[in-house]
This record gives structure tokens, C-alpha cells and sequence, in this order.
DNA sequence: GGGCTATATTGATGTTTGTCAATACAGGAG
DNA sequence: CTCCTGTATTGACAAACATCAATATAGCCC
């Protein structure tokens, strides 16, 4: 017999043999936590508030450091909150970031490479 | 004296003592490194590469199981080239595709968390 | 209550990004 | 060389995004 099996598979298509794909909400649930940290001042928070003094740190000293507008940094807290990389927690006039477990596996795992 | 280093440490801003920052260039690095795994597509041809038969994939097969066009799909695959997360090797035809070292850091780590 | 400060939200704007159609390039077959 | 097939690039366009100014909300202090 002429055509074995590689033929068979070259004639569906090329020649890969693909593992099942995954579903597109799993695909959209990793992509959107890259998404959270895909740009460089929202990296920059989390390493700040990963490196901050009592773990953790508050918005004007962040706007401070970054030089950003306060709505600004306000706005990319709130992605990495969402995300679950970073916790927020009001105390007075306040607002305390510290790193949440998420965050913490991405430091560990330094994703950065 | 009225002023401990609390107190002026407050002056300054609120409270917190952060860290050094990053450099923009070493922030920018690491969130280009996130941006290309910040989109779905590029998950899942990720995980489609590294899950395949002999390690490696065509574009044709990703093409066919992404159900995007092939010239968007090439595109997604020049990100994740650029990224050093996938290399490409051309033989005649077909151009196969498998997952660079940066890519199995990023899979070890379980897509990031 | 009124004023003040830290933070959040809204609106607007320029930039980036994902996608496809059309086209170009590369390499094997005849 | 000429077809044909797989892959890459270009051009165009709509959607998403980062940013700031203006405004709103929250919580102290008087």
C-alpha cells in the first residue's frame, strides 16, 4: 500500500499533529493576565509595591515615583487589581496596594525571563 | 524634637519607602515579553506549538485550527518570534514553528499562574 | 455643617493593535 | 522557464488603549 499514515496526514493538511486547542475562554482568561502587566508602567508598579517598605504602598507616593498623572496611575492600579495581581485596601484618606498571590507567583516565576 | 522620621518622611509624601525603581528600558523589555502573550491567539499558538506532534508546527495546520486568516495567523507568529518565545525554521514549502527557551520558562510557569 | 486632601471616575484625544483583502515572495514540480 | 502552493508583507480600517484635564467621590478635621 502506497499511502501510510504520513501521507494520510499530509493529504488532511502539511503534516502537524496538533494537541486539542485550548477553549477560547481559557486562551482569553491567560491572555488577559499578560494583558495586565503588558505595559511598562503597570511593571513598574507591581515591582514597586512588591518592593515597598511595609509591603505595601499608596497611590501619591506611586504617581510620585512613576510621573504620571494621579488619574493615570489611579487607572493602571485598578487593571492590576482587576487582574488579581495586586489588592487594594482603603484606610482613611488612603489607599493600600500590596502584591496578591497571583502577582507574587509572577515575581517568583520573574517573568520578565 | 517634634518631628521624628515619620513624621517627615510624611512631608515628603504620604508614607510609603519604595523601592528603586526599574529602568524604563528594563520595564519596557519585560512588558513587551507580557504584550506578546497578551492576546488569545497568541496563547493558543503557543500552546498549540508546544503541544505538537514532533515539537514543531506549520503555519497551514495553525491556520486551519485557529480559524483565522493566514496572513493575520503569520502575523501573531512574527510577534511571538520577535519575543524569542517561538523560533522558525524554513524547509522547502512549509515554515515550522517551535517553542524557543523564553517559551518554556513561560509554559513551566503554567502560562503565569 | 464646610473645607481640605487623597483617590476614583468621566470625557476627549492621539496611538497602538487585530484583522482581512490584496499582493509579493519563496521554493518545489513539471 | 512557467505554474502552483505555502508563507510573508502591505494597506486599510475598526476596536482597544494610554494619557491627561476636569470632575466626582470618600474620608478626615475644624
Amino acid at each position: 500500500m502506497k499511502t501510510e499514515l504520513l501521507t494520510v496526514l499530509e493529504n488532511v493538511s502539511c503534516c502537524s499533529d496538533l494537541p486539542t486547542a485550548l477553549s477560547s475562554a481559557d486562551a482569553e482568561a491567560k491572555a488577559a493576565r499578560f494583558k495586565a502587566l503588558a505595559d511598562p508602567t503597570r511593571v513598574q508598579l507591581l515591582h514597586l509595591v512588591a518592593g515597598a517598605g511595609r509591603d505595601e504602598a499608596c497611590v501619591c507616593d506611586l504617581t510620585d515615583t512613576v510621573k504620571l498623572s494621579q488619574p493615570t496611575v489611579s487607572h493602571h492600579l485598578r487593571i492590576l487589581v482587576d487582574a488579581g495581581l495586586l489588592t487594594r485596601e482603603r484606610r482613611g484618606t488612603w489607599a493600600w496596594y500590596r502584591v496578591a498571590d497571583a502577582g507574587q507567583r509572577v515575581l517568583k516565576a520573574d517573568l520578565g525571563f
